[in-house]
DNA sequence: GCCTGATTCAAACATTTGTTTTATTCTTAT
DNA sequence: ATAAGAATAAAACAAATGTTTGAATCAGGC
C-alpha cells in the first residue's frame, strides 16, 4: 500500500487505514504502519498525537472519502420511483463497501467498517451522527415509499435492519464466503449482480411485510 | 465470567470464549483470562500448550456447545411444510447466537463467531467442515422446498447468504443498532419477535426470487 | 546568508505480555 | 504409608510495542 507521492501525513493514513483494517486496532503496530508508509515511526506520533488519535483520524477520513465517491443517494433525484432509489442504494452500499475504488481499496476490504460495528470506538461516535443516521433514515424514507404506507417503526426499522445486514454480511464473511460460495464471493466482478440479487429479494420481503401489516397512514417520515 | 465449581481446565475454556469474544483474539490476554478464572497463568500453559492453543480449544468447545443446544434443524422435521423448517432454522440463528443460553452468554455477545467470520482463524478450518457447511446445506435444501423448485446454486447461495446475513448482522452490529434502534435491539426479549421478522421477510424474498427464476427442475438436493 | 520553526530520524525507555522455569502441593495406585 | 506423576503457584525471561528524547535536516521569511 501508500501511494507514490503525496505528503507524509496522507501517506500515513492510507497505510494506517489498509492495515488497521486488515488487522484490527490492537494487532496493527505502529511499526508496520509506519514502514508501509515509509515514514519514521516517531512521525506518526508526532502528526497523530498517539495510536489513538491516528485511528480516529483514519476512520474519519475513511467514512468521509467512502460517502464522498458513494453518497447514500448515489445521485439519484428523490423523484424517482421508489423501487429505483432503493436499487441505487443497494448498489451504493456494495461499492462503497467492497470495490476498490470505495472501503475495500483504502480500509483492507471494507473490514474496518465491519470492526467498528462489532466494537465501536469512542472516534465511532461522530461518524455515526455524521453518515450512519442520515444513511439508515434516507432507506426508512425509501421503504415507506414503496411501501406506500408508514408502518411504524417497530416495522420499519427492522425492515431497514434486514437491507443492510444482508449488504453488510457479504463484508463482514468474505472470507467464509469465498470458501462456501466462492462464485457469489464480494468481488469487484460480482458487485453488480449481488447488488441487483439483494435488491430484488429486499422488494419481496417489503412486499411481505407491508401485507401483513395493518393499514397505517401515508405520511411521509416515520 | 467463570464459573463457582467446575474443574479448572473448564474454568479457563470459559472465561476465555467470554474474553476473546469480547475483546478479540490478540487484545485478549492471558493474565486477564487467568484472573477471570481465578486460575495461574502457568495454568492456561500448561493445560492448553499456548494462547494459540486455547483459542482453538475454546473455538471447538463454542461451537459445539452452541449447535448442541441449538440444532440446525432445531428438533423439526424433515416432513414438517418447508416454510416452519424456514422459521425454526432462523429462530435456531437468533438463540444460538444470541440467547443467554447460547452464543451470548459463553462467548462475549456472540462476537466470537463473529470475528472469525471476519479473520478466520487456522483453528476455522474444522468448525467451517463440521457445523457451517451442513447448517448452510440444511439451508439450501429448505428453500428449495419452499421454491418448490431448484433454480441452481446462483440464486439458492445468495438466497442463503441474504437469510444468513439477516441474523448474523444482528449479532455483529448489536452495539450500533442498540444506539441508532433501541427496540429492536437483539436482547433476550426481542429474540422471538426479530425472528418472526426476519422469516417473513425472507419468505417474500424467496418468493420473489422464485417468480424471476426461469422454471428450473424439481431436485431435491442443488 | 541566516535564523526560526516545522519536520524527520535513530536511538533509547518503560511497559506489557506470552512463555518458561523451578519449586511446591495434591492425587492416586501400590 | 509412600513413591510417582499430575496440577498449581510464584518468579523470572525474552520479545514486542507505544512513546519519548534529542539531534539533524529542511523550508521559508527577514
Amino acid at each position: 500500500m501508500s501511494d507514490h507521492l503525496s505528503t507524509t501525513k496522507e501517506r500515513i493514513l492510507e497505510a494506517a487505514g489498509d492495515i488497521f483494517g486488515r488487522e484490527g486496532f490492537k494487532a496493527a503496530t505502529i511499526r508496520r504502519i509506519a514502514e508501509s508508509a515509509r515514514v519514521n515511526v516517531a512521525a506518526i506520533n508526532y502528526h497523530f498525537r498517539d495510536k489513538e488519535g491516528l485511528y480516529a483520524a483514519v476512520l474519519e477520513h475513511v467514512f468521509h472519502t467512502g460517502f464522498s465517491k458513494f453518497p447514500s443517494t448515489m445521485g439519484i433525484d428523490a423523484d424517482t420511483h421508489p423501487e429505483q432509489q432503493l436499487r441505487a442504494f443497494i448498489k451504493g452500499m456494495f461499492y462503497r463497501l467492497l470495490s476498490n475504488d470505495g472501503w475495500a481499496g483504502l480500509s483492507g476490504g471494507g473490514r474496518l467498517i465491519t470492526r467498528e460495528l462489532l466494537d465501536p470506538s469512542p472516534a465511532f461516535e461522530t461518524v455515526l451522527d455524521t453518515y450512519i443516521r442520515p444513511h439508515k433514515d434516507l432507506l426508512v424514507s425509501i421503504i415507506i415509499a414503496i411501501m406506500q404506507k408508514n408502518p411504524g417503526p417497530e416495522k420499519l426499522h427492522p425492515c431497514a435492519i434486514s437491507i443492510i445486514g444482508q449488504c453488510i454480511y457479504y463484508a463482514v464473511a468474505a472470507p467464509v464466503i469465498k470458501k462456501i460460495a466462492e462464485d457469489d464471493a464480494p468481488i469487484e466482478s460480482n458487485l453488480d449482480r449481488l447488488a441487483e440479487f439483494v435488491w430484488l429479494f429486499s422488494l419481496g420481503g417489503i412486499e411481505r411485510i407491508r401485507r401483513d401489516s395493518p393499514a397505517g397512514d401515508d405520511n411521509a417520515q416515520p
